[in-house]
Formats: C-alpha cells, sequence, structure tokens
DNA sequence: TGTACATCAGTGAACGCGCGTTCACTGATGTAC
DNA sequence: TGTACATCAGTGAACGCGCGTTCACTGATGTAC
C-alpha cells in the first residue's frame, strides 16, 4: 500500500469544491467566490474545477440548487413538526437566511432571474417556494407573508442586526 | 471667445461623475460600477475622479447618500399628499425600488453596514427610516410594515415580476 | 496472472482583461502688486 | 493695465493584482484478452 492517497474518491472533488464554494460565499460575500480561490482552498489546481462545472456560472448555480434544498428541507422540518405552521416557516425562512447570509444572497440574486437556464435550479427554487406557500390561507396572504418574512430577513441582515437573543425576540414580534 | 469650452464649470465633475456610476449601477447592477468606467463615461481621464472622491468606496457612499435623499423625498411626498399615508408610503416605497434596482441594491448594500465610516450616508439613511416610520403605530407595526414592503420590493425584483398594471396591482393587494 | 491499451482526473504554463491606485506632469485660472 | 506667481483640476503612463479560461500534457486506474 503507498502512503500517497488520492486526495478525492470518486465524485468527491465535485462536493470539496461546493464546499469550499460556500465557505468562500459566507466569508466575503457574492463578490468572494472565484474559482481560483475556491480551487485553492480544494487543494487542488485551478483548472481542476472544469472537470467538475462548464464554468462558473455553472458552479454558482450548483451552489444555489443546494442552498435551495437545504431551505426546502428546513421549510419542511418546519411545517411538520411545528404547531403554528405559519408562524413556525417563517421563523426557519429568517433563520435560514441569518445563518448564512452568502447563500441566501446568491440563491435570490441573479442567478434566479436566469433560472431558466439551470434547469436544477429552477426545479429546486420551485420545492422549496412550494413549501413555503403550502399553509397560507389565501394567494394574497401567501405573498404577503412571504414578503413579511423576506423583508425581515434582509433587514436584519442589511440595516439592523441586532444581537443574540434580540434577533429571536424581534422575528417572534414581528412575525407572529 | 475660445470654441473649447471647458468641459465642466466649477464642481460640476462630481455631479456628471455620480451621474455616469448611477447609470451604470441601474444598467449592470453592483459590480458594474468601476472607476475606470465612471470617468469613461464622464468623458475624462481614470484619474481625475481622484480630485472629488478619496476613493472608489467614497464615490458609491456618495451614490448612496443620494439615493437615500431622493428615497425620504419621496417617502415624504407620498404621506404629505396621500389619504393613506401608510399605504402611500408602502407604494412608494416599492416603486423607489423597481424604478431603479442597482440604485436601491446600493443603498442597502454593505456599505450601509460600516455607515459609520460615512457620516453623509449615516445622516441621509436615518432621515429617509424616519420618514417610513413617522406614521406606524406601534414599534412592531413599524417593523412589520416596513419589512413588508421591503421584501415585496425583492421578492419582485428577484423572484417573479410581473409586468406593467399587474406591477401595482400586486403592490396594491399585498400592501394594503 | 500478465500485458497492452484506453480512459480520464488533475497539472502547470500561458493568454488577455479590466481593475484601483500612484506618480510626476501640464496648462489654464485667478490673485497680488 | 501689465506682469509674476501660486493654485489646482485634469492628464497619461505605469504599477501590481487576481480573475476566467485555453491548451497540451501526465500519470494513475481500470478493462480486454
Amino acid at each position: 500500500m503507498s502512503t500517497l492517497t488520492k486526495p478525492y474518491h470518486h465524485g468527491d472533488l465535485r462536493t470539496a469544491l461546493l464546499d469550499a464554494a460556500d465557505a468562500l460565499l459566507d466569508r466575503g460575500g457574492d463578490g468572494a467566490v472565484s474559482l481560483r480561490e475556491t480551487a485553492r482552498m480544494a487543494g487542488v489546481s485551478p483548472t481542476a474545477a472544469y472537470r467538475h462545472f462548464a464554468d462558473k456560472d455553472a458552479l454558482l448555480a450548483a451552489l444555489a440548487v443546494r442552498g435551495f434544498q437545504a431551505f426546502a428541507a428546513e421549510l419542511g422540518a418546519a411545517v411538520a413538526h411545528g404547531k403554528a405552521p405559519l408562524v413556525d416557516s417563517g421563523r426557519a425562512y429568517v433563520r435560514f437566511a441569518l445563518a448564512r447570509p452568502g447563500r441566501f444572497r446568491l440563491m435570490f440574486g441573479p442567478l434566479l432571474a436566469r433560472a431558466e437556464a439551470h434547469p436544477a435550479l429552477l426545479a429546486a427554487s420551485r420545492q422549496a417556494f412550494e413549501a413555503l406557500q403550502a399553509n397560507a390561507g389565501s394567494r394574497d396572504e401567501a405573498w404577503r407573508r412571504w414578503a413579511m418574512v423576506h423583508g425581515l430577513a434582509h433587514l436584519i441582515l442589511d440595516v439592523a442586526s441586532p444581537q443574540g437573543q434580540d434577533v429571536e425576540a424581534m422575528i417572534d414580534r414581528v412575525i407572529s
């Protein structure tokens, strides 16, 4: 047996690249993700990424897909386990955004508008949005609640971020 | 009299640069504003901008200040002239965002979190936020409405943008 | 079990690009006498 | 009214940087016989 092991097993580099890009995303926001730095973090040459993604856009789209899948899962869990689905999913929504702002911003960034070019992204986002609107009453009421939690997330991130427990208290006061 | 006129009178280049940057902002979003391209659009060498702004950050901050001043003015006008201040200011809020998305995003972008470094930005944003919250009832209700209009603006911009009159109708249905 | 060969993930050098910022400068404008 | 001088807005060349992407390549893995 050799002491030199392959750095990644079958298909693992793809995951490692996504993990690295994810880390960059929440460290430096939108513009901090570059193919070169992502590859560097994964311990691989810049061009290795092209074995797994057509280009930078494809990497970012894959990242957004991942984000929406996690999002849908968390919203779904909140609805399933909570006693008040609307409030619980709202809380989950805001928490998701606050936990990883870079990921949240990427998901709702310019890629989403071009989601037709990335079928997986279209599907993943649709699924998350459906999980979100499942328990609402009227269509308008659904939009109203969506707008509220979406706006609250952005305001806390961008305008005023209270500390620690205050955030949770604020979410509850505004959402309920 | 010479046929060669100075391209800009006293202090006009500053304004011209801001105008150019503003145009770039709404054409290409966040990352489309560069000092070099801004200067190019203003018909001036790249380094001329340094006569008027300490660096790129200062240019962007000045742009955001301008944005918040216009924002405060529009919100104020909506409150003053409308019959239902809350609804009217909400409508004005969303319209402002939809009219110039790049400007809106810059205003609520990373600069705002570092507003202490830009006193004029801090002042301008404070004033706009006060104009917004002036007519709300309770503190919580103010946040709720703010979150709703802010979120609605972002959702329309990023997720689903209906066309023409539909936008106005949607705003009214959700906001009121 | 052993050999020949195809596959394919990752390498490393190189490309052209636009960026923010610096520097020493020029040349017009306005002031002092 | 004319001359000497200071001010200062804008120039143009140059810097170093990190980026996305291309290309021809290497070398290990796995398959066919």
